[in-house]
DNA sequence: AGGTCGACCTGGCAGC
DNA sequence: TGCTGCCAGGTCGACC
């Protein structure tokens, strides 16, 4: 999916297209997407809301709905989309349609179906977001929580980048990269990591999720924003999916390795 | 209890 | 051309 930067990109710019408009229509296209309630009961409760804001919590996207307690969660897992059209269109991945008092429809596209569309009152029933570690771009994660984290854990840092418990909104390929930009090898244990390693760990989480929002996130396959467009961090890459070709720190080819069944892109000559 | 693995799905691509 | 197998940005539950 969609990791943190490119959710957070359809953030933005939902918020500031459809915020007070309500949601007049929902209609079907798969109704796969839609899980734990009857596709009726789930448009009968967003019938006649009227969005009030849209938060992102990791890789989730929230909008609050009025009248309250009213939130409808979208999850983009790894094909999901989210785009604003002037009109309805109907492509093979399009599973719902929201069609909006001012006239737009909010289209939800998945190819592999994996997404989820929910509504709940309460945020804390959803597994999701009781066991969801800190944001990673928010004043409360810090380093000294990181660490703690982190020495813990024996198995390899990259999969505790990966497990959203601690530290909410990474995936494949930003732990990829910000681990490069770090200088660690994926495969130290969590827990053998110095205080220098954890500090520069640190620092490139920061630095690389906030450069990618900035940059309206990566598009490596299917992600697109809210107005079907791609993310330019594509262009700043330097490890993630470049296999063979030279790292651009020290000309070494890039490796790939397994890692709890995900491919992890890395370079041997200066990731230690 | 921490950690790994398969399941959930579809489509694109490499190799034969 | 057409088949097979592999791979893909995530999350959860089952299992060791």
């Amino acid at each position: 999916m969609p990791e943190l930067p490119e959710v957070e990109t359809i953030r933005r710019d939902l918020n500031r297209q459809i915020l007070n408009y309500t949601i007049q229509d929902v209609r079907f296209f798969d109704t796969r997407v839609i899980r734990d309630i009857s596709p009726q009961a789930f448009r009968k409760i967003l019938l006649g809301r009227t969005i009030d804001q849209i938060h992102r919590r990791g890789k989730a996207l929230i909008f609050q709905l009025n009248p309250k307690p009213v939130f409808f969660v979208v999850q983009l897992m790894m094909t999901g989309q989210l785009v604003l059209r002037k009109k309805m269109r109907r492509e093979p991945a399009t599973k719902v349609v929201f069609v909006l008092s001012n006239g737009r429809y909010l289209h939800y596209n998945d190819q592999r179906v994996f997404g989820r569309l929910q509504v709940v009152a309460d945020l804390e029933t959803m597994k999701y977001f009781r066991n969801l570690g800190p944001e990673p771009l928010s004043k409360g994660f810090t380093a000294q929580k990181l660490a703690e984290f982190v020495r813990t854990r024996r198995r390899a840092i990259k999969n505790v980048l990966l497990d959203h418990t601690t530290v909410a909104g990474i995936g494949n390929i930003y732990a990829a990269e910000i681990l490069f930009a770090a200088g660690i090898d994926p495969r130290r244990p969590a827990a053998g990591l110095e205080s220098r390693e954890i500090s520069r760990l640190y620092r490139a989480i920061k630095q690389i999720l906030r450069q990618a929002v900035s940059l309206r996130g990566s598009s490596v396959n299917t992600y697109r924003d809210a107005a079907g467009q791609k993310g330019s961090f594509i262009n700043y890459i330097k490890v993630y999916d470049r296999t063979g070709q030279a790292c651009p720190r020290c000309h070494n080819p890039v490796s790939r390795i397994v890692q709890a069944g995900r491919s992890t892109f890395f370079c041997e000559g200066c990731q230690k």
